[in-house]
DNA sequence: GGTGAAAGATTGACCGC
DNA sequence: GCGGTCAATCTTTCACC
């Protein structure tokens, strides 16, 4: 169970995985070598997943991006795992959701361009057992990208 | 522009944005200052947009995600800017895309529990103009996560 | 971009609570 | 178990080519 210390440093990391552990100790009111332990830790329980950078997309390559919602037969059982083990591996999909709602899966996939978005849902979704439909929703502006989870809130 | 040396950089912090730069250099090509200059180079001209921790949304007390498919009135113009700014100063929501398609905006909401949730779309959705409807989208089980993209076609 | 050295950060050993 | 101090090690960063 993460205490407030703990919890002060992961919403420190969450804004800036490169912190020094002297700002860190700083912020949270530990020393570095306190606040190092904590967060070696964190990462191996797993409470930090893992430190990445947030790439643009332009730079990489990826100019479009597209929220799929997916409907599925209604005996949707465990054969949508193929479909879901298959969107898993495929590097254009950046979020899969399991959701309940008026779908049943939310994506989250990147494109070069329309043409490989196409070839993407005839090889993937179309491809699929048990996908009934999906509407596309072409992303104009990603205005918020918060990788980071909200701030936790402290005892 | 990107040359493929800052392409393998970028691909490599997506994964990892603690790898040390000696190892960088081996995966690269190039000696360790060359990398750290590239990599400096790439977060100054925000190709390299941040470096965050992945936090367990459980350890940060987050415990449920809901996507929001929102429907604006069809005179949206600027006054839609009052929503996405108030979206974007909200704790719980992480993501903001602007989509064309059956739905104007879809948002990725985190909250501690329903009440607060419910809380979040009576101060923010339904007092906002201009927001015909919205569907919730409870996540169930987000099966991919990749806050990275996808990685870069080297030439 | 490479080399080598200075500056700074991370990590380990050890002590005390 | 926890954190603190000090020191060794490793990384980042700079100066120079």
């Amino acid at each position: 169970m993460p205490d407030d210390f703990d919890l002060r440093i992961l919403t420190a990391l969450q804004a800036d995985a490169r912190m020094p552990a002297n700002d860190l100790a700083d912020r949270v009111g530990l020393s570095a070598p306190a606040c190092y332990r904590r967060t070696r830790a964190l990462r191996e329980t797993g409470a930090i997943e893992r430190e990445i950078a947030i790439v643009s997309p332009k730079t990489m390559g990826w100019t479009i991006t597209m929220i799929v919602l997916v409907t599925l037969e209604r005996d949707r059982g465990r054969i949508i795992d193929d479909l879901v083990r298959s969107l898993k591996v495929a590097p254009e999909v950046m979020d899969v959701w399991y959701v309940t709602g008026d779908h049943d899966l939310v994506l989250h996939v990147a494109a070069h361009d329309m043409a490989s978005y196409d070839d993407f849902t005839r090889t993937t979704l179309h491809a699929a057992e048990h996908v009934r439909s999906f509407k596309t929703l072409v992303v104009m502006d990603h205005a918020k990208r918060n990788a980071a989870l909200p701030p936790a809130h402290l005892g």
